[in-house]
DNA sequence: CAGGCGCCTGTTAACGATAACAACATCGCA
DNA sequence: TGCGATGTTGTTATCGTTAACAGGCGCCTG
């Protein structure tokens, strides 16, 4: 028997059982509308063929490509990777499949990929964050299929919302920062910042400005460990005089403790310090980093099962679903035993 | 104009634009077979009317999907979601999609979640490792598509294989503990192993017995900073007298390193550690992390390449690549000074 | 025993696109 | 002037499946 993995049509099948195209069709969709003995024999002649059923002709009769499209920024970032995990493993006992597209944090390129992505009729579309091209909202706003925008929770969701307020973590954080201690704080961000961080941001400037009644200070620098510690160099060459840093990823704020640390600054004595996402070294650097933590997966579980649900005509709830955050306060932002001693 | 998104088809649009289906097909398939007032006239009707390329029936016909599934064991690691970014970048060019599933590092489920991508008719398939069931080696054998194994070479690849040798690199970790002048080397290991860890362990196993003629002293724990914490406590209980230590991987060595410090053993002195896969902290928390780096970028990258490169019927090189990999001598395994004093 | 209802199976016509070929106009060149 | 080459558009059949409906058969019920 030589034939090609899906070479093996139903009519292959049907004619090596004596049946009908439709019998061989209900075997694998009703089997229990089928008499046994029927079923056995379709059953067994499929098996002898290697039959795989052709999703493809499935989809396009029934309208119904039994696929969910996700667009990320990037899949190289645990965040959105523990995010894509929880959809699949949400949609998969469904039957449901997923296509991914990234964006690298452009709304042009999310536009592009989702467009491209659409064209293979997914029954339901996942978005990060709700910044998209005007072009790309008007597209989906036609769309019949359920729509999620995930991550962070915007002010006019397109249709399903789970995320949390990037402005409310900002704002907790800087709020403990000051209660912790702090007078003059400054905010270490990325240098393309996109609406997530945008939020973390207007926080803070908020913050400062009410409470400690100063000029934000922001340093703009890569997203990395690496790029914590050149962005502590230029804090302490431009700003010697705070002793407060929010940073808008924990991998810049453990860069920037341990830079910290080599130049003679004592965290959180000198400097306290306080990062975003809770990533596990945070944890684990001495004297372990104050963090915002997030449900990730719990995001992407969340919305693969009311995307599934709103699929299946389940009755629905909420369409809308904030998953909040944890301030975790560690270390890098205790206070000190004793008043704190401001350098130079 | 009221119409759902996709609810347009190629007859809709050649209504309008006054011309046949075929003429409206060729407009997006190949423009230039046109004249330039039939493109436009079917461009404009195309655009009023939203119409979206269908991929399913285009599918169905052609018998391309314009689709590659690829089943990794987890989208949660920095490794194979580099991997993946690799491969999406290099076939997205070409106007190919990614069909993700995931594993759980379990061959049954990588069996199903392939076989359940499979109906969707990719065109090519891409794999983690090689081992795989048996099932799943014969029904790709049937798969007349192109097939890449990722990650690791594999002795006996079913079509190509992209990766690096876990062997190769085990033993020049090893090499390296010994030659920077460990006497006992213990090996940390995740609790369950997948072929890519048991050939890391294999190689280790060589070597003691060969070079240093000792049993080999194997620690499993989870695969996290904690894990390695915890290991390395099992080990100075057991164990007392290694003085080099090879995990599996960086973040298990990171948490050992930490741990180690925490309790009074100098690293490398007391203690010389190495991890594997070039994770961003362990270059930065001190005295910095030996470790063995792979281009998990380039893997999927190269992978795409070829797996389009075969496709679009481009001539093609070897099916077989070893992108080697480059051992990072940092201070974490670095020669005392002075003579090494054995505790106790 | 007619009528009706379930159960099981089959027939027909799509779904939306493309491959293959056909048809026609135009053009260049011998 | 004739003829093939070229360029442009249309026609027909088909990809593999499922929705919708049709029909046969057995069995129950009044």
């Amino acid at each position: 028997m030589i034939s090609h993995l899906g070479s093996v049509s139903l009519e292959d099948v049907a004619k090596r059982a004596g049946v009908s195209i439709m019998t061989v069709s209900r075997a694998f969709r009703r089997p229990d509308a089928l008499s046994e003995d029927t079923l056995e024999k379709v059953l067994r002649a499929a098996d002898a063929l290697g039959y795989l059923p052709n999703q493809i002709a499935s989809g396009l009769r029934s309208k119904r490509s039994q696929t969910i499209a996700c667009v990320i920024p990037t899949i190289s970032s645990p965040v959105y990777a523990n995010v894509v995990q929880g959809i699949a493993d949400a949609i998969s006992p469904e039957g449901y499949s997923l296509v991914l597209g990234t964006s690298n944090y452009a709304v042009d390129e999310e536009r592009r990929v989702m467009m491209s992505l659409l064209a293979y009729r997914p029954e339901a579309v996942v978005l990060a964050g709700g910044d998209h091209r005007p072009e790309l909202t008007r597209s989906l706003a036609r769309l019949k299929a359920p729509l999620a925008e995930l991550w962070e929770l915007v002010p006019k969701p397109l249709d399903m919302n789970v995320g949390f307020s990037n402005h409310a973590a900002g704002a907790a954080i800087v709020d403990h920062l000051i209660r912790m201690g702090s007078h003059r704080i400054a905010f270490m961000t990325v240098k393309v910042e996109h609406a997530r961080v945008r939020a973390r941001r207007a926080a803070y400037e908020a913050a400062v400005a009410k409470v400690l009644d100063h000029a934000p200070i922001v340093i703009a620098t890569d997203l990395s460990i690496e790029g914590g510690r050149r962005g502590l160099k230029r804090l302490r060459d431009r700003h010697p005089d705070v002793d407060g840093l929010f940073c808008t990823s924990d991998s810049i704020a453990v860069g920037a403790m341990l830079e910290a640390m080599e130049v003679g600054w004592s965290v959180p004595d000198d400097l306290a310090i306080a990062g975003f996402g809770d990533l596990e070294i945070g944890r684990h650097v001495p004297p372990g980093m104050t963090t915002v933590r997030v449900p990730e997966y719990r995001v992407g579980q969340i919305a693969g099962e009311m995307i599934v649900g709103r699929l299946l005509g389940r009755p629905e709830g909420a369409r809308t679903v904030d998953v909040g955050f944890e301030l975790v306060a560690r270390g890098s932002s205790a206070r000190p035993e004793i008043k704190r001693v401001r350098r130079r």
